[in-house]
DNA sequence: CTGAGGTACGTGAGCGTTCACGGATGGGAG
DNA sequence: CTCCCATCCGTGAACGCTCACGTACCTCAG
């Protein structure tokens, strides 16, 4: 591959200096119009791209961000990157996306990703060490951390208010089984059903639970037709995620039971896609939108100097609300 | 904000030269352990990175791809991402991912995105002038492009083979009455649909046409309810794609009819939702993964000089094929 | 003692661009 | 005719980093 053009080329061909290169590539004023059309044909001619490292090195104000996601192919995180994008977009940023699901060395991966930005979003799930010495110095959110106290920013989400909604629409539909279709290892719980657990507690229910993590969309379907096969008393399945869900509502239907009638179900996320199917899938549903502002806001204002990097003020809640459509 | 350390400050507060600054960030041999870990020190201690403008300039190869994506609520875009992201990435290169649904001004965002990468991938949708002159000397591989004769790199889909072999089993059992849910302009008709059209004519059967394009998914729903009445006697529904097809799925059992035994359903893209609904979608399922190595592929042997910018070599055809599942 | 070779570190130059100036030219007011 | 100003264009310097090379010091064989 040969050498690209630079900016001393095109003021060679041009027969001009450098600087008014510039003025013409920028659009700049204090040029002859006849000038201008010189520099900018020389500047097809030569098929010459200013150098973005050329320009960044002596502008102040880059805007490029990073954003980390996990599995592209469960549609939550592409709500989540489709409203990333739009608010960073809006305030004239672009955005690096990385999905690091199949990464061999996270840790390298994020290291080079922690160079290439200016601010990073998403989940990075890190050793607290790695993450400090990796993002050090860098304005970084993550999305719904692990940790309770996060090193940086952050945007948590609080299912409970929610859940106890649900927990009483479904008590006053006489619910007696739940189940709770599960993601997590092996014998542990997942946040979202301990939140469950707790609210069922309350008002004096019970519960199964049964956790699947295959980690393959077969396998899943097949741990979801198993667990319902093993609960048949379930009148009511709190699932995992609304993609899980739409895959208990198809095993369901394969059974020949019905949802709302011989079974409610209930997904947590809101993907829009729950809109489609029929029925209509219920969910714990989260504004993504509101989620990709918030985590936008917040990045760009600690970059902005306006925020720290760290500690309760760069912290936002979101709050999930129960969306009644039609499984339960 | 205060501005950010070089690496002048690291070495002066380490008391070494820039040089020895190099040699202990990039792990270069010729310095002393003692040295390496104060520098290190003096570098965390500063919050110091290395900018990536400065490395930029001097260093040969970089490796940002820019990807253009048109709507990421639609799960097509998403498993392209995911798939050319991760073959991006196993060539360790950092992926730009721009969403242009919402764009004011796409030209400008283009852009501005062409001189922050080194290669694009995806649906530009630009006059081929403004193409021209913003991606001039840019490897550019365009994903399934609108003009026959694409301007730089293109992937593209052949739908016939699995159209053709999609009427064959139609036929075989026994349908008489397609209609096809397009999404066009108003009067106009898909590639999908006129495909659809010239394969039924082939085996000597007609079919009704209806397009919706509302943008909005409610709109969309409702176009599609206005449609599956205005055809009752359809016995097989060829949908745009596979989330309109869930669409339709969601309408037919809302209206008491089922798929495949009252009307059968076909979608067109392959995504995996449409393994988890019930029935289980039947599609023209596109292999994704395939796409999106082919076009990173491409893409990347243009920016490496072995593959010329333009012209047939840099061409790559991607089939459809028939995907039974259970909904026909 | 000499000099070759190795280790550790520093110095000038250059990557491509823009900024802050400074110089040249021409036109019009006084 | 002179002076001022506007218009147009060019020249050093700087941004932060790495490469190529140079220097100082130490070790050890001859």
């Amino acid at each position: 591959m040969q050498r690209a053009a630079t900016i001393h080329d095109v003021a060679a061909a041009a027969g001009v200096s450098r600087q008014t290169v510039t003025r013409a590539m920028n659009a700049m004023p204090g040029i002859n119009v006849d000038t201008r059309e010189r520099v900018l044909a020389a500047a097809r001619e030569l098929s010459y791209r200013p150098s973005r490292f050329g320009r960044g090195l002596v502008k102040a104000d880059h805007r490029m961000l990073g954003l980390v996601l996990d599995d592209l192919t469960n549609p939550f995180y592409p709500q989540l990157a489709s409203a990333v994008t739009g608010a960073a977009g809006r305030a004239g940023w672009n955005v690096v996306l990385t999905d690091a699901t199949h990464a061999v060395d996270r840790e390298a991966l994020l290291a080079d990703l922690s160079r290439q930005v200016d601010a990073v979003i998403g989940y990075l799930w890190l050793d607290p060490s790695v993450q400090a010495r990796l993002f050090a110095g860098v304005p970084v959110v993550e999305i719904d951390p692990i940790r309770r106290q996060p090193l940086n920013g952050a945007v948590t989400f609080d299912l409970r208010p929610a859940m106890r909604d649900l927990v009483r629409h479904l008590t006053a539909h006489d619910v007696r089984r739940p189940l709770m279709v599960d993601q997590a290892r092996p014998g542990e719980r997942s946040g979202r059903a301990k939140v469950f657990a707790s609210e069922l507690e309350r008002v004096g229910l019970g519960g199964d639970h049964v956790s699947i993590a295959t980690g393959s969309t077969a396998g899943d379907l097949a741990a979801i037709g198993a667990a319902l096969d093993a609960h048949t008393d379930a009148d009511v399945v709190l699932v995992y995620n609304d993609l899980l869900a739409l895959g208990v509502l198809g095993a369901l239907r394969h059974r020949g039971r019905r949802a709302p009638d011989d079974v409610r179900v209930v997904g947590i996320d809101g993907l829009s896609i729950g809109e489609l199917v029929a029925p209509r899938l219920t969910t714990l549903a989260l504004d993504m939108a509101e989620v990709g502002r918030s985590a936008t806001e917040l990045v760009l204002g600690m970059r902005a100097g306006e925020l720290p990097l760290t500690g309760a003020a760069v912290r936002r809640k979101v709050r999930h609300r129960l969306l009644l459509r039609d499984s339960a």
